[in-house]
DNA sequence: GGCTTGTTTGACACCTTCGTCAAAGTATGC
DNA sequence: GCATACTTTGACGAAGGTGTCAAACAAGCC
């Protein structure tokens, strides 16, 4: 190789995904990310092609870094406890930053300059991903007898729970409010 | 008066309605309502003042009738079967056109160019309304003792779900596959 | 008819966006 | 030391955004 990339990609792209995260895909500029950086436009489009794909790049390290804490965060043995950590560190993670950042896959979801077929299965495949460790963690010996419900129909609560739950941090900025609310779901799922 | 509004206001918020429905607070443009109500943008400027002001007004008459048609659909007898009307409601709703056109206090919500505080306090009544409607339908004497949690953290729990079924709407583009995790939820709350 | 008062209209100023491109720069291999 | 192959850089074009404003207009009142 000959003409090498000057910038630091590691960095650049985890200052793209900050930007993407806080302003969400559609209102994150080119020139936002490039100020961010330091990496002038020019540059960033010659390196990702278009913001698209550049997205689709750091999406592809949010989900990959997701998934693994998501899944430490469900190691506890009991399982109700196990889930409540896991409410908690979606939380925690979508509250962080000031102001609080929200979640990067649910801004992504519901912006309409985001709907491009490649967007949207980056999407699925990440909240297929978290649906999966739930489902294998309420499947276990221990949860299954304890469930109000199968656990296939458990874990799809349980998902489509934090997204509404990334909602209501939008509109009422109060952590534990949310904390509440998946813990009351938590008791009425495992009785 | 004299110099009298020339366009049938009422027609002309609907329109805007739509767009703001259909793209989003942050992606329409005044351009955008212009051309979708025939009223020119020097016109909607004059009239409404400016484009937050607009969506307020647009969004005050959005709540309005989605409460009123929220509380019809809680009317029936049985809770479960309530439950189930009102999100089978929320369901059509939101998958109503083509493309479908979402919900559109989620995609405010979410809209990180709908920040202001004018913005946030209409949300939150509207939501405060909707969880209102809930927790008075399930405090009914046939409801409260059937539920596997109290009513007011079931509520809340009703309320977030409809949030996270709106996101999931967006990602998966499936309506059977909505109802099918909303009915999971009531089961669970009404063992 | 003429005054008043608000609306309509189209042009304007100014800013931001995306994506492109030619020219300049630079590290490597030979 | 020079050709190669890629990156960097700054300028560019075309499009689209918000909000403003002066002039034209229309309807009622006297």
């Amino acid at each position: 190789m000959v003409g090498q990339r000057q910038f630091d990609e590691r960095r650049t792209l985890e200052r793209a995904r900050d930007v993407f995260w806080l302003k969400g895909y559609g209102a994150t500029s080119m020139q936002d990310i490039a100020t961010a950086s330091g990496v002038l436009r020019g540059s960033l489009y010659n390196a990702y092609r278009d913001k698209e794909t550049l997205f689709l790049r750091v999406f592809e390290g949010y989900a990959e870094e997701f998934l693994a804490e998501a899944a430490r965060t469900l190691g506890h043995p009991d399982v109700a406890r196990a889930l409540r950590d896991f409410f908690d560190f979606t939380i925690t993670s979508m509250t962080t930053g000031e102001p609080t950042r929200g979640c990067l896959s649910t801004k992504t979801a519901i912006d309409t300059k985001a709907e491009g077929e490649r967007i949207r299965a980056a999407l699925r495949e990440l909240i297929d991903g978290m649906e999966r460790l739930l489902l294998e963690r309420i499947s276990a010996e221990d949860a299954r007898s304890r469930l109000a419900i199968p656990p296939e129909e458990a874990a799809r609560v349980l998902i489509t729970m934090t997204r509404g739950i990334v909602v209501m941090e939008r509109v009422y900025q109060d952590p534990e409010r949310l904390r509440a609310t998946a813990a009351s779901l938590v008791q009425a799922l495992l009785p």
